[in-house]
DNA sequence: CAAGCTACTTTACGACTGGTAAGTTGTCAA
DNA sequence: TTGACAACTTACCAGTCGTAAAGTAGCTTG
């Protein structure tokens, strides 16, 4: 979206973070190696740390890049010149567009709530935080959110990213209990929801 | 809850399986050795292979076990003898409640949902069927759920699901992004919540 | 008191881990 | 033509991984 040079064939670093992205979402930080990272783009894991420094660098990265596009969402909804309820309906519905044609994001979000490790989460709780207490204001605009306490106003907002989040995580072995197509209508009836009011 | 033999101290297989349960939950499959696991019981890693064939069939007791606990929470509330409303009610609050009191198994939940690996999947998908098609099913006895189809039927009881598991789940990092008080707060509201009515 | 069982421990193994150090190759500028 | 730099690779290392085999202490049974 915001990218300074134009769409020159990606760079071997690029490609080393698109597929770390893609792995760790999928498997999780411990579950791959560097080896494996290098290995599906068609390089040795002492690339990686040429690049990066080590794993964790690696991963550092990862996450930045999915603050931004997080980040992104917001505040292409906040700017916007629509009235509260719009606006909020807008957030959710873009959210819900971005979790699923991102899947990836959700995966990375859910596992990373998961591990309570170290690591780069001080740094990483910063964007959330920024985040969520937008979300937490543009829903707190609304006609339903206007006469809630602050407490019920970060439930409702949390819980709405909670259920749709929750779902795209699950998608796999849904499809699996109850068939993709079941799995598909259910997303349409959201989609649907979400577009016209919602909880 | 339905143990066999009375609690005389537990045995070494018992203790394995619990922290276990505990590790996997908290950092993931990947990420817990059996060094790590035998170590906090005081054993070593040899116990565990004499116990179990290998690290898989640690981890699979520890989703049997898990699946007898969810079983128990919707047999516990189907078979009484309640109105559909009342027993819907019923459910979410069982359900709240054993997500509260034994966070550790909405963590393990998650993360199975997020690896897509083998294992023992399709032996735990069974049970996570029976378990949905359970909630479903109650779901759609109630003067809300009965007018729906069954796609809507299913997101709003998977949504449910996932609105309070994903809470439960990021409790750690809603606390240090908002304070513990915060939470403990949106969690209040949300039991006053189900309690009542709900979504 | 010997046999047999349970519940382990000790020792050992090959595969793999993230990471360091040093070498190689291609491109570009002076 | 040389030098410098970027983008790698090859070689290597110490440590950890799950797994296996063999040994052992304690109890129970005949």
């Amino acid at each position: 979206m915001a990218d300074a040079k134009a769409d020159s064939p990606p760079s071997g670093r690029e490609r080393l973070v698109e597929t770390a992205y893609h792995l760790f979402s999928q498997r999780g930080f411990e579950a791959v190696s560097l080896a494996d990272i290098a290995g599906e783009v068609g390089l040795t894991k002492q690339a990686i740390i040429y690049h990066f420094k080590n794993k964790n660098a690696l991963y550092g990265e990862v996450l930045a890049q999915l603050a931004l596009r997080l980040t992104a969402i917001v505040d292409g909804v906040r700017d916007r010149d629509l009235e509260p309820d719009a606006k909020w309906a807008r957030l959710m519905r873009e959210f819900l567009d971005h979790a699923e044609s991102r899947p990836d994001d959700s995966g990375l979000i859910a596992r990373e709530l998961l591990d309570n490790r170290e690591r780069a989460r001080d740094k990483q709780r910063w964007y959330l935080r920024d985040f969520l207490n937008d979300w937490v204001e543009l829903y707190g605009a609304t006609q339903q959110g206007s006469g809630q306490d602050l407490a019920t106003q970060r439930l409702m907002v949390y819980r709405q990213i909670g259920a749709i989040t929750y779902l795209v995580i699950s998608e796999a072995t849904l499809g699996a209990i109850w068939g993709g197509e079941a799995v598909a209508q259910m997303q349409q009836v959201q989609r649907d929801m979400l577009q016209g009011d919602g909880v």
